[in-house]
DNA sequence: AACATTTTGTTCATTAATAAACAAAATGTT
DNA sequence: AACATTTTGTTTATTAATGAACAAAATGTT
């Protein structure tokens, strides 16, 4: 049984502290033009300790995005073993999925208008689209739901991974106004009214008009 | 001639943590009830990190006063040496001395708060009023300023003080909005409008209606 | 008041970060 | 193109911070 072994503090106050600097400094001149330098005075750090933790600084912004990547997917495994029993969902509750998931974009806020941002990273979107699609095929597959599908499910799974980064893309570019429970909300309605069979995954038919429900979701984000 | 020897950028960034960690805790429960594992939890430091810089809380407190009475002084000190070279004032350019205060007390904001809010410490303001009153007084005394005063000294510098504290106050508990510049600018006209000689330091006589300039300062401030 | 638990203060061996120095590589200037 | 300057990558000795452990002191519970 392998000790879990807690990453030491002062290195992982490092790694932080390098992180905010690069997010800082891509939002300041763009990636191509930093220099170790600049961020490792922004850092506040020797630049002996840069190279103690990376190689360059394209293994920074590699090791970051991976690092994101990461903790989504895990937060998305986390979040699937319990989502099953919460079902059928009042109107006004969100996945909690969706909430870690928006809570954990809000609290790395910086790096996440970088890589997501109009001027965002698009091997980092690219990236992340691929393993959470290979993801969600692999999870299809276990559960043998490709059998109750009515369309193929790389296009499924392609629609829906694609659609969440939209709606993620769009808060970010907005300024992130909404919060997390807030964005929650929206992309749970959106995802259960609209492709979710009546048992568990519905075939794609739109029999209620989306219009009054998105009407009385404004209306709940104005109190 | 002593080299001056930079702190360790290590100490530098232990000390600035503890010191965001006081503040945050105090705001949020008095200082009274504060743990020393409330305040290396928060900051994200081991204990024993704490007893290398600090006997016990009292001394974090302490020390970390004294640095802003100490910073304090030192601004006005600086200051001092540019000031007299710029007179007369155009009537919308603050004293280079406020416009520095002012932005030292904004980048020390949350501390600031703590020490000059209206749960303020007042242990504190005597000591930083006292400190300033007797570098006032001293610098007075260098310059025989007393014998053009026509009210003693020891009273003119604690009225001006006492002022200077009371609008940094009134600041503090409004939530800063201002920026320090015009801070800076309100203060410098208080200042400089009703106490200083017609050459240097006037006598205290109001020739002019205070609520014209009130008025146009207001309306400054809106555009 | 007796006992349990938490917090504090200290010690120690280890680790990560530090600054300085140097050479190589990259960029800037003429 | 030649040279100057800046930046990078590396090495080294030193220092500050680390976590664990322990005892004492303080606080909490009955």
């Amino acid at each position: 049984m392998m000790e879990i072994k807690r990453e030491d503090r002062r290195i992982r106050q490092t790694k932080e502290k390098l992180r905010n600097a690069l997010a800082e400094l891509m939002k300041e001149k763009g990636f191509e033009s930093i220099r170790i330098h600049d961020l490792t005075e922004r850092a506040d750090i020797n630049r002996g300790t840069f190279y103690l933790h990376y190689k360059d600084k394209y293994d920074l912004l590699e090791q970051n995005e991976n690092e994101i990547i990461q903790d989504i997917v895990h937060i998305h495994e986390e979040a699937k073993k319990t989502e099953h029993a919460k079902h059928p969902r009042p109107p006004s509750e969100p996945a909690s999925i969706f909430v870690h998931l928006f809570e954990y974009l809000q609290e790395n806020s910086d790096f996440i208008q970088v890589l997501f941002g109009k001027n965002g990273h698009y091997s980092f979107q690219t990236k992340l689209k691929t393993i959470l699609r290979e993801n969600m095929l692999k999870k299809f597959l276990n559960a043998q739901l490709e059998k109750r599908m009515l369309i193929p499910i790389e296009y499924f799974s392609s629609y829906v991974i694609s659609a969440h980064l939209g709606i993620i893309q769009q808060w970010v570019e907005g300024g992130m106004k909404e919060s997390p429970k807030e964005m929650a909300l929206i992309i749970t309605r959106i995802t259960f009214h609209q492709i979710i069979a009546k048992e568990e995954y519905p075939a794609l038919k739109f029999e209620k008009p989306f219009q009054k429900e998105s009407e009385s979701m404004y209306n709940e984000r104005d109190k």
